[in-house]
DNA sequence: CATGAATGAGCCTTCATTCAT
DNA sequence: AATGAATGAAGGCTCATTCAT
C-alpha cells in the first residue's frame, strides 16, 4: 500500500495486497486487477510467470512490510517490558485498519495451503519470540510468560473476528481492558 | 456432517457445510458439490433456487447445529462457574475439529458480507452474554467480568489461526495453560 | 381468456395465449407457466404430449376465438357496405387489446414456421374474402376492391407496429382519417 | 450483411443482425453465434462486455445501415413529391430481402422492451416525417397528408405479415396497386 | 390427475493462460 | 514492456422431458 508503487510490479504487488486482504487469495484475479490497474492483462505475464507466483510476492510482501518492519519499530523504542508491551499494543491499534485485514486474510488462506502455513509459522513464531521477550521482564516465571503471550497473541488475531458488541463500551475500550487484565 | 443426511436437501446442505468449512463461501459451488453427491447439477435447483439460498441454508444449519444445541448442552450441566467454564472448554476442545473450521469460515465471511456479519452478532452476542453469566459467578466486577469474557472468547477464535510454535508443549497445553489465566 | 377456462387443459391454453401475445412462441414455456398456474410442471405432460402440442394448441384456439367469431359477429349485423366496414372498425378498435397482440404475435411466428404460416394464409384469406364482400359493395370494380381491401388489412396489421407519433393527433385519430380515406 | 465484415466486431455483428432478422432478439445467442463464425465463445467478451452490448450494437447497426442511408439515397434523387414517392417504393421493393425481417423483427421488439421502443419512435418519426414531406407535395391538405403518410407506412410495414393471397395477381401487383390508390 | 425428483442440454459469463506483434 | 485477440475450462441458471408413485 503506502505511495504508489514506483514499478509496474510493485504496482501489481501493492494491487493484489488490497484484493487479497479484501477477499482473500481467491479474490486476486488477473484480469480484475489488470482493469484496475488500467493495463490489459496479457502484461501481467512479463511480470510474473503466473497467478502463483504473484501470490508469492504478496507473500514477501507482507513479511518484509508488516512484519520486519513493525518489530524493528518496536525494538527501537526503549523502557521496560510494560512500556514496550504497551508501545506495541498502541502500535497495533494505530495500524490495524491496514494491516489486520490482511493478516486475517493469510492466516485464513495458511488453512489451506501448507506452504503459506509454514510461512505464517516462521512468522508467529518471530512474534510470540518477541511477546515471550517483553514479559520475560516482569511474568513470575516462563510458564506465565507463556500464557500471557499467548493471551495477547490470541487477542490480537482473534478479536477482529468477533462480532459480539460490548454493552456500553466500545470495542477499543474492551479490547485494552482485556489487555490490561494480562498485564497485570 | 455426522450421519448421512437422509433426505437429499440435507445431503446438499451436509456437503455444501464441509466446503465451506474447508474453503470459505467461494468453494461452494454447484457442480464440484453435484458431482461429490453423484447427481446431476440440475437436480439442485429443485431443491434450492439458487447458490444464494444453499449458502443462506448453510448459515442456518451453522446456528441450529453448533449455536443452540452447543450452548443448551452446557446449560444443562450443573456445577459453578468455573466448573462450567471448565466443562465448556472441553466440549470445545472434543467438538472443535468439526466446529472450529466452519466457525472461522462464517467468521471471515462475515468480515465480506453484511447480512452474515448480522447473523454472526446476534450468535456472538449470545455467547459472550453465556460467558458473562458464567464468569459473573465468581469475577470481583462487572469489569472483571466483561474483560475474562472476551479473553475467554478471543482465544476461542484467535488461537485456531495462530502457527506459532509452544516451545516444547503441545498447542493443546498451552491453550490450557492461557484459559487458567483467565479463570484464576 | 375470457372468464378463467374450467378444465385444467383450458387453463394451459388460456396462460399460452397470454404468453404467447406477449413474448411469442418462445416465451410459452412449461415450467413458467406452471408456476402461474400453481401446478408441477410434471401435470402439464398428463394434458399435452409436449411444448409442440400447447402451442398446436394455441393456434386452434386463436383460430376459434378470434377469427370465426369476430366475423360471425359482423355478419350478423346489417346494413350496406360502408356501414358494416365502419362497424368492423369499432369492432376491431374494441377489440384490438386482446386479440391485436396475439394476432402479431402469431403473424411473427408464421415467419418461422411453415406450419404456422399455412394457417395464417387460411385465416388472411378468409378476413380478406370479407373485406371484399365488403367493399365490393360500393366500390369502382374488382382492382378498386383489391386495392382497398388490402389497405384497411394492412391498416389493421401494421399500425400497432408503427412508433411514429402523430403530430397532435391521437394514434386513434389519425387511424381513423386513414380509414376513411380508404372508405371515400 | 453484404461483404465479410473486415473487423472481428463487425463479423459479430453482420452474424448478429442475422439471427435478429430470422428469429428475433431470444434467437441472437453468443455460442451458436460463436460456431457460425469459427471461434470459441470466450472471445466474444474480447468485443462485447455481454450479450446486451451486442444487441446494442446491432440497433445501432441496423439505424446506420438501414434508416441513415436509406433516406440519404431518396433525398438524393431530384422530381417532384409523386417521383420521389415511386422511387422509395422502388427501393423498397429491392431492398425488402434484407431490411424488412430486420426491420419486422426489431418492430416485435420493441413492443416487448421500451428502450427498443424509443429507438423505433426516433426512427419512425423520421420516416414519417419524410414521407410527410412527399406527400406535402401534391396532397390537398395537412389531413391528406397525413392519411396518405400513415397509409404507406401501413403498407410497408403491414403487408409483409399478411399471408393472404391476391387471388390471381402477384404480392407485389397487389401492393403496388394499393400504393398507386394512396398516391393517385 | 397429479407431484417429487432427477437428467441433460443449452446458454451466459468469468478467468487463467497463450501468443503474435 | 505491453496490447489485441483468442482459447478452454469452470461454473451458474433455465428448461423440456422423463418416470416412479
Amino acid at each position: 500500500m503506502a505511495r504508489t508503487a514506483s514499478t509496474p510490479r510493485e504496482s501489481w504487488v501493492g494491487e493484489g495486497l488490497r484484493e487479497l486482504a479484501a477477499g482473500g487469495p481467491e479474490a486476486v484475479r488477473i484480469e480484475p486487477l489488470a482493469k484496475s490497474l488500467g493495463v490489459s492483462k496479457g502484461s501481467f505475464y512479463w511480470h510474473f510467470t503466473d497467478r502463483g507466483a504473484l501470490l508469492g510476492a504478496l507473500l514477501d510482501a507482507w513479511e518484509r512490510t508488516y512484519v520486519d518492519d513493525a518489530i524493528a519499530q518496536v525494538e527501537a523504542d526503549g523502557g521496560d517490558g510494560r512500556t514496550r508491551l504497551r508501545d506495541l499494543f498502541g502500535l497495533a491499534e494505530a495500524t490495524s485498519a491496514e494491516l489486520l485485514p490482511l493478516d486475517l486474510a493469510i492466516r485464513e488462506w495458511a488453512r489451506r495451503d501448507a506452504r503459506v502455513m509454514a510461512r505464517l509459522t516462521r512468522v508467529d513464531n518471530r512474534r510470540m519470540d518477541f511477546l515471550r521477550l517483553l514479559f520475560s521482564d516482569f511474568a513470575r516465571d516462563a510458564d506465565d510468560v507463556e500464557a500471557r503471550s499467548l493471551l495477547v497473541f490470541c487477542v490480537w488475531v482473534g478479536q477482529p473476528l468477533i462480532a459480539a458488541e460490548h454493552r456500553n463500551r466500545s470495542r477499543r475500550d474492551a479490547v485494552r481492558a482485556a489487555l490490561d487484565f494480562v498485564l497485570s
